[in-house]
DNA sequence: GCCGTTTTCGGCCCGACTGTTTTCAGTCG
């Protein structure tokens, strides 16, 4: 069995082993074509069938070969001769923070240490003591690497929606405490990557030292890891890396370009540059000595004849030709929206609810509100709000909200007792009814959403694509977000390349700082979503067109949610 | 090893910081 994952696994640990073998320019290769590799919406197995291996940035002859060998085979000679030529513990040396392959290297040839163990054995016995480039701190520095390794995998990324209360918080004291007048967070985070690494905030201030000292007493810092004159790198409770960057006003934007990345975003963005004569670092765009520009991203891009490209594109996939030709994409906002098919309750919820729902609806001017009523349990019996909620929902009108009832059923599985709740249309959940549960043999609502798709990607590619094809089918809508139950940015560019319309969920209810929507829209605009990829981006118009695509097999038939007669007629 | 509105060969982003140096190499992002 064969997987992208595993190919990327492959490409990383070749590279890994070229630098150690002091090879200059070919890690890097083999890392770009992983990093492609690990961004593919479908399997390479596809991709090599139509013999579109080549398509892939950074897979060129020799690469293509090394994939399709890997497919036919499920592994690579040159990969596993590698292997053989050099200890593998070294791979796990240069991964030591503060170690590269330089210094991996040295200790193998001049120490014959090939291994973790080994190196600390070394240090025990004083063996690196007296050995030229290798003083007391360095000693030190590794020996606590070795241990922190040890101890097991350190930080690892985090899941974004972790991240964000904790970017917030420091975003704040900044702003409030340490005199900076502009904060922006860069990096992944701002590019909207389902797990960041680290967070990386730029201020511009007058007076650094003080945001420096303001920054580091934060309640949530643990440590100060290292502190230049324009950079500082603390370490938070748990062990999560944040780097505070002061920049000048006139630098802000090419500082925030630059460490927004991607970094084969960047790579690109600069040998554009050197191609007209101009130099891109993150003090500015310079001709010679002059700065053309700098203040804002705008300018930065402008000054190479690109449109600004919003940081959830900027991965190298296109985006730069599309900001060439002024074609870069209208990404959907959070003003875009106009309602959520996707409202729940809890399963008790008084009648009041219903109301406190509507005046949520009400005060973001949305359009309409799909409510779930009811629907299938694990063991497939049914749930239904009270009586006395659900009777609140068919007689409450709000004069511009059209408010419609949802059933959330597994996909052709209707338990019986859940007929009864006059619905207008399904939602689909990963469910299936046991044996021996009746099943409504009644025509059932349409499904215009599949919501709560399990969709860790790496984990089950797989189960995803086979979830888009049934909403492509239904003609449904999927929902895109943060958590294991959602869609991540890049099964949500799978599904829109299948033309599937996306959901936001809109978090209904919750706090005003929640981030199930703003990640939910990061992800969407990472798969390039424009408001018309998404269904709660569109008109009540055209959701309740939402079941005029390709129709649905069996009994489906009636669009979901139904029109209602003025819309009929809008439409006609 | 990849790549090309100057190139099919000759480039390949570039600056901050650390530690160990006495002018710089290695690592990191």
């Amino acid at each position: 069995m064969t997987s992208n994952a595993d190919a990327v696994e492959i490409f990383r640990t070749i590279a890994d082993l070229l630098d150690l073998l002091g090879e200059k320019f070919k890690p890097e290769a083999y890392r770009r074509a992983a990093r492609s590799i690990e961004s593919l919406t479908e399997d390479l197995g596809a991709v090599s069938a139509r013999h579109e291996l080549r398509s892939i940035p950074g897979v060129g002859e020799a690469i293509e070969e090394k994939i399709d060998e890997y497919l036919r085979t499920g592994s690579v000679s040159y990969y596993e001769r590698l292997k053989r030529e050099i200890p593998p513990g070294l791979v796990e040396l240069m991964r030591l923070p503060g170690l590269g392959p330089k210094t991996a290297r040295r200790f193998w040839v001049e120490l014959g240490i090939e291994g973790p163990n080994e190196l600390r054995d070394a240090i025990a016995a004083g063996r690196l003591a007296g050995v030229k480039g290798f003083g007391e701190k360095k000693i030190e520095q590794i020996r606590s690497a070795l241990v922190a390794a040890a101890a097991g995998p350190g930080a690892t990324r985090r899941p974004i929606e972790e991240v964000y209360p904790v970017a917030r918080a420091l975003v704040d004291a900044l702003r409030t405490g340490a005199g900076a007048e502009r904060v922006e967070v860069g990096g992944s985070f701002r590019r909207a990557r389902e797990t960041v690494g680290d967070l990386d905030i730029l201020v511009t201030s007058k007076d650094p030292p003080r945001a420096f000292e303001v920054f580091s007493a934060h309640p949530l810092v643990a440590e100060v890891k290292m502190r230049g004159e324009t950079k500082e790198t603390v370490l938070l409770t748990g062990g999560f890396q944040v780097d505070l960057r002061v920049v000048q006003p006139e630098e802000f934007g090419a500082a925030l370009q630059y460490f927004t990345g991607s970094k084969d975003h960047n790579v690109r963005l600069r040998s554009l540059a050197r191609d007209r004569g101009l130099k891109v670092n993150e003090y500015g765009v310079f001709r010679g000595d002059e700065r053309v520009a700098g203040a804002t991203e705008e300018d930065v891009y402008a000054s190479l004849g690109l449109a600004w490209i919003p940081p959830e594109l900027r991965e190298d996939r296109g985006e730069i030709e599309l900001a060439a030709r002024g074609a870069v994409p209208s990404l959907v906002a959070e003003s875009d929206l106009r309602g959520d098919l996707h409202v729940h309750l809890t399963a008790d919820a008084r009648p009041d609810e219903v109301d406190r729902i509507v005046a949520e609806a009400r005060q973001r001017a949305y359009a309409y509100i799909g409510v779930v009523v009811g629907g299938v349990r694990a063991d497939g019996t049914g749930w239904l709000l009270p009586a006395a909620t659900r009777a609140r929902l068919s007689e409450i009108r709000s004069p511009g909200l059209r408010i419609t009832r949802a059933l959330e059923t597994g996909l052709s599985a209707v338990p019986k007792e859940a007929e009864s709740a006059g619905v207008d249309f399904r939602i689909v959940v990963p469910t299936s009814l046991p044996s021996g549960v009746p099943e409504s043999q009644a025509d059932p609502a349409p499904a215009a959403l599949f919501a709560h798709i399990g969709s860790s990607v790496a984990s089950d590619a797989a189960a995803v694509k086979r979830w888009v094809e049934e909403a492509r089918r239904n003609a449904a809508a999927i929902e895109v977000g943060p958590g294991p139950e959602r869609l991540d940015s890049t099964a949500a560019r799978q599904a829109r390349e299948s033309g599937v319309l996306l959901h936001l969920p809109t978090a209904f209810g919750a706090a005003a700082d929640d981030p199930t929507l703003r990640v939910a829209l990061g992800f969407a605009r990472r798969a390039g979503a424009t408001p018309k990829d998404v269904a709660n981006a569109r008109s009540q118009n055209e959701v309740s067109d939402a079941g005029s695509g390709p129709k649905r097999g069996r009994k489906g038939t009636s669009n979901a949610p139904p029109r209602s007669p003025s819309a009929k007629k809008r439409a006609a």
